[in-house]
Order: structure tokens, then C-alpha cells, then sequence
RNA sequence: GGUGGGAUGGCCGAGAGGCGAGGCAACGGCCUGCAAAGCCGUGUACACGGGUUCGAAUCCCGUUCCCACCUCCA
């Protein structure tokens, strides 16, 4: 029997999509750098866990049992510059009049939501930085001890100019790294960042930590070095993040794993995925411009997450991706479309894997299954594997063969098909059975049954129009007709 | 200023030398009392100017414009 086709992903670190062999055969490791929890993930940011989310699917779809850890940033970031500044998570608390545990517990809580309603897979692991914050002291002391920092006022520093290959990932030359801004007093060069922030006289902050430097808290790139150690061992496979992460983070995270491993020839970890933006009207979204539509947002306005879901997956992950109003009408319409053809069921018992699938497939779906799966093995080629889907629909494939197919490719995608929605459908624009008005509805509808029966059409669409005013959309079909509200406007 | 990525039909988006990806919208038809849904059909799009080639959206040169990163950021 055919083998899936052979996964090939693009990997910053060489610019080039290569074949992926796992580090163990059957197991793959995968970091994902996960939200800071301070306020609400909005639409952009949840990309990249639908990404890492579609990774991790393609990789149990091909038999790999798949390791992958998003962790929760809920302390460590700052505001400003990369050193000095509020920390991001004490600001908002104080903004918020909330506990820092409150804060980060009610933001966590919503990100989780979040994933659950985009059918993200749980991650197998969801460390807290706040709660490895020994371990990483132990890492920063291995760190002092190879050599590769000094201390100043203000906390213990990478000395960048000690790792040979700082910048490989960002493909950042050294008079590109000389052109950061010096922020903290000291630094010896531009690019070296904070291992450990400590206080200092005019900044004490709420978390804080003991240190051989002095307390204080972390340094933000600290966090996923030590909690990848710890949760996926010195090495692992996939690392993934946003690309704004390409050139700082990530970089400053393979440094201090580097020489905490002291491997000169083996690299950290080989293969860095990073998910282009989500942009709106062409711009990059982002709080400070006033432009950060969250997912609540889409639900509020009665349609489903997954139809966000869908709308990211109508586009390469590597592309930036602009999201408008009109964008989520149209996909919104697709996916709902998409669904409604396949109907409800067998989403709980269909095939997780390209080989169970294989198995239970006739030779003219086979083909199907196997078109799709190579345009996803193709560096997670989604909107082509939908276009391939869309062939399909229109081939003459009998329909429950390919209902069988798209329930087993859904592994994949996630998109819901055959399954019960995950959340309501909708915000405003919800039915409610306790509505004052319904009798009066109820009354119309006879009404207007009556006129029909009696061919009184002028009569069936007066009242097709009043039922219309009472925030009740009308349908005709072969089994009567239904009907439900459609206006927010429902309480009276 | 430096680095990287882009510009594809009304909108969103694949493709990367040779059969008009796909979705949404629109239009026509079938169906329907009428609608809706569904089904069938309808588009010669590749920023601009040169060039290479039998053949270019795809390759080369030049031009314009856009975005991201270089500062926290998915």
C-alpha cells in the first residue's frame, strides 16, 4: 500500500524546504512559543496556533506520536525595549485592578477557549514560565559557568560576541546586530540581551525571584530554552513561532541552548518553522494601532471560529494573509457551505491516520486521499488540499466515498466536518425558545401554511414580510418549512 | 538606512516555463407558487517597461508601489 507522500517543510534556518526525518524514528518533538498572557489573544496571534496546530495533525496523520509543547508566558516580559521596561503582565495588572494570578489565570483560561473553538488539539504540554523559574536559575548558573555572560547592575547579561554563529537563523550579519539600540547601561554589545533581570533601586517588582544576580525575574528568551530541556529533552525536532520571532527571539533562544549544551557540532534543534502575519487592510495587526479583532468577535457577529479556522487555512501559512471584513463574509460563506454538503456524523469514528485511511478506501478514493495528502506533505500546503477537495466534489466519485474521504483528511484540516458544533453558533443573531414574541410567530407561520394550502400567495408572502419585521427569517423546503431569528433584535 | 518577502480577475488566494487551481461575489439557466438551498453554465487575471524562448504570470534586466523585521510582538 502506498506511503503517505514525504512530509517537506521550510526551514528558516536554511531558507530551503527539505524533507523532514524525525530525530527519532516515530517521534517528533515540536516547540511552539506560546502567548504572553496579558490580554486577550486576538486573530493574528492565533494564527500561528492553527499552524502549529496543522503540524502537529499532519504529523499524527503520517504515524508520528507527536510531543509539542506551547508554553504560557506569564512573567518576564517587558513593555518596552528587550531590557529594561515594566514587565507586560505586572502593567496589565495594575491597569486591570487585578491580582497578577488573576490576570494571567483569566487570560490563560481564554486562550485555552480560544484553541478548543479553533478545534486546536490540546498541546501535550502547557508549562507556565513562572513555574520553571529554578530550573531556568540553574540554566543561567551553566551559562556563567561556560562563560558566556557578565553582570551588570540591572541583571546578568549574554555576551553574544562569545557564540561564533549568533545570527545564523536570522541570516543577520554583524553590522545588521551593531545597529540595536544600546537600551541598558553597560552592555558590551548591542545584540547581547538579559538572562536575568534583577531589580534594581527604582524597580521592584511583584514576582520575583532569589538569584546568585540579585531578585528579580527572567529574561523573556530564557523561558523556552529551559522549559524545551525540560519538557522535550537537549534536543528536539521542530521549533516553531511567528516570524517577528525569527530574528530576535529565536536567535537569542539557539544561543544560550548552544552554549548551555556545549555541542559545537551538533546544532540545538535543526528545523525553525515560522507562520507569516495575519494583516488587516494590508497592515500588520497590532494593539497600539488600534486594530486587534479577536475571535469572540467573529462568534459575536454569528459565525462560527472555525470559520477563522478555515479562513487561515484557505491561505499558505508562509504568506501573509490580510483579513478584512469582506475576506471572513466570503470565507465564512465557504466554510459554511463546506460543512452543510457533508452533514452531520462519523466525525468521532473516522481514521486518524493516512494508513487507517488507506485501509478502509476504495482504489478511485485512494487517488483522492492521496492528491490531498501530498499537497499538505507539500510545506503544509493547505489551500491547495482544499482546491484538491473541491476537485474531488466535483469528480464522480460516489458521495459517501467521498464523504470518507473528507472525514479522514478533516484529521488533518480540523475543520469540524461531520462533527457537532464545538460552541454556539452564534452571538447576537441566536434563537431563543423563550422569546415573548414567539406565540406571534407561531400564529404567522399557520397563517401563512393556511394561505399556501389555500394558494393564496399574495396572502403567504405578506406574512412571509411580517414574520420578517419580527426578526424571523423563513425557509421553504421539500419537508415544510423552518424558520429561526436572525436579528439581535429578539428581546422585544 | 540595512535585511527579507510581496504585487495574480469585483474580493480572498494557489501556481512558478506549455492543459484558464480553488473559494466568495456577480450573471444566465434548471428546480421552486415565489424565494432560499441545491445543481448546471458564464471569466481569457497575473504591477509597469524591456528582453530570453517555438511558448513567460512563471526565467533575466530595469522601474514603480506595498509589507514585515532590525524595539515588546504570533
Amino acid at each position: 500500500m502506498a506511503p503517505p507522500a514525504p512530509l517537506r517543510l521550510h526551514n528558516s534556518l536554511t531558507a530551503q524546504v527539505e524533507d523532514f526525518v524525525p530525530m527519532t524514528p516515530g517521534r517528533v518533538g515540536i516547540y511552539s512559543c506560546g502567548p504572553t498572557v496579558y490580554s486577550y489573544a486576538h486573530l493574528g496571534n492565533l494564527r500561528a496556533y492553527v499552524f502549529s496546530d496543522v503540524l502537529r495533525r499532519t504529523l499524527e496523520w503520517r504515524g508520528y506520536q507527536v510531543d509539542q509543547v506551547v508554553n504560557i508566558t506569564d512573567v518576564g516580559h517587558t513593555v518596552g525595549e528587550s531590557d529594561l521596561g515594566e514587565d507586560k503582565v505586572e502593567a496589565a495588572a495594575r491597569r486591570e485592578l487585578k491580582s497578577v494570578q488573576e490576570l494571567t489565570g483569566h487570560y490563560t483560561e481564554a486562550f485555552q477557549a480560544d484553541l478548543a473553538a479553533l478545534r486546536i488539539k490540546p498541546p501535550t504540554h502547557q508549562p507556565r514560565a513562572s513555574e520553571y523559574v529554578p530550573q531556568m536559575i540553574e540554566f543561567a548558573k551553566v551559562l556563567e559557568q561556560r562563560g558566556v555572560t557578565y553582570q551588570l547592575a540591572d541583571g546578568l547579561y549574554f555576551d553574544t560576541s562569545k557564540d561564533p554563529e549568533y545570527g545564523v537563523l536570522a541570516k543577520a550579519k554583524a553590522g545588521l546586530l551593531e545597529q540595536r539600540e544600546l537600551s541598558a547601561e553597560g552592555k558590551r554589545h548591542p545584540a547581547d540581551f538579559a538572562v536575568w533581570r534583577a531589580d534594581t533601586a527604582t524597580e521592584r517588582r511583584v514576582m520575583r525571584w532569589d538569584s546568585p544576580w540579585g531578585p528579580g525575574v527572567p529574561g523573556w528568551h530564557l523561558e523556552c530554552s529551559v522549559m524545551s530541556l525540560e519538557l522535550l529533552g537537549r534536543h528536539f525536532d521542530i521549533h516553531t513561532g511567528g516570524v517577528d520571532h525569527r530574528e530576535i527571539h529565536h536567535v537569542n533562544e539557539m544561543a544560550q541552548s548552544g552554549a548551555f549544551l556545549d555541542e559545537p557540532d551538533t546544532r540545538w534543534v535543526r528545523t525553525w518553522l515560522h507562520n507569516e502575519f495575519l494583516v488587516a487592510g494590508g497592515r500588520k495587526i497590532s494593539k497600539s494601532a488600534g486594530r486587534m479583532p479577536l475571535l469572540r468577535d467573529i462568534v459575536a457577529g454569528g459565525r462560527p471560529a472555525l470559520a477563522y479556522r478555515y479562513l487561515v487555512l484557505m491561505a499558505h501559512y508562509r504568506r501573509q494573509l490580510d483579513f478584512t471584513e469582506q475576506n471572513l463574509i466570503g470565507q465564512a460563506a465557504g466554510y459554511a457551505r463546506f460543512i452543510a454538503h457533508w452533514g452531520p456524523g462519523g466525525a468521532d469514528t473516522a481514521p486518524t491516520t493516512y494508513d487507517a485511511s488507506v485501509a478502509q478506501l476504495g482504489a478511485a478514493a485512494r487517488d483522492w486521499l492521496a492528491r490531498i495528502d501530498a499537497a499538505v506533505a507539500d510545506d503544509l500546503n493547505t489551500p491547495r488540499a482544499l482546491a484538491e477537495i473541491r476537485a474531488m466534489m466535483r469528480s464522480d466519485l460516489p458521495f459517501d466515498e467521498q464523504r470518507r474521504v473528507v472525514l479522514a483528511v478533516d484529521s488533518v484540516l480540523g475543520l469540524g466536518v461531520g462533527a457537532e458544533p464545538a460552541e454556539p453558533d452564534t452571538g447576537g443573531a441566536v434563537s431563543s425558545p423563550d422569546n415573548p414574541r414567539l406565540p406571534e410567530v407561531e400564529q404567522a407561520l399557520a397563517d401563512r401554511q393556511r394561505a399556501r394550502a389555500d394558494r393564496d400567495f399574495a396572502r403567504a408572502d405578506r406574512l412571509r414580510d411580517r414574520l420578517r419585521e419580527l426578526g424571523v427569517e423563513v425557509t421553504d423546503t421539500p419537508g415544510g418549512p423552518t424558520w429561526r431569528f436572525v436579528t439581535g433584535d429578539t428581546s422585544g
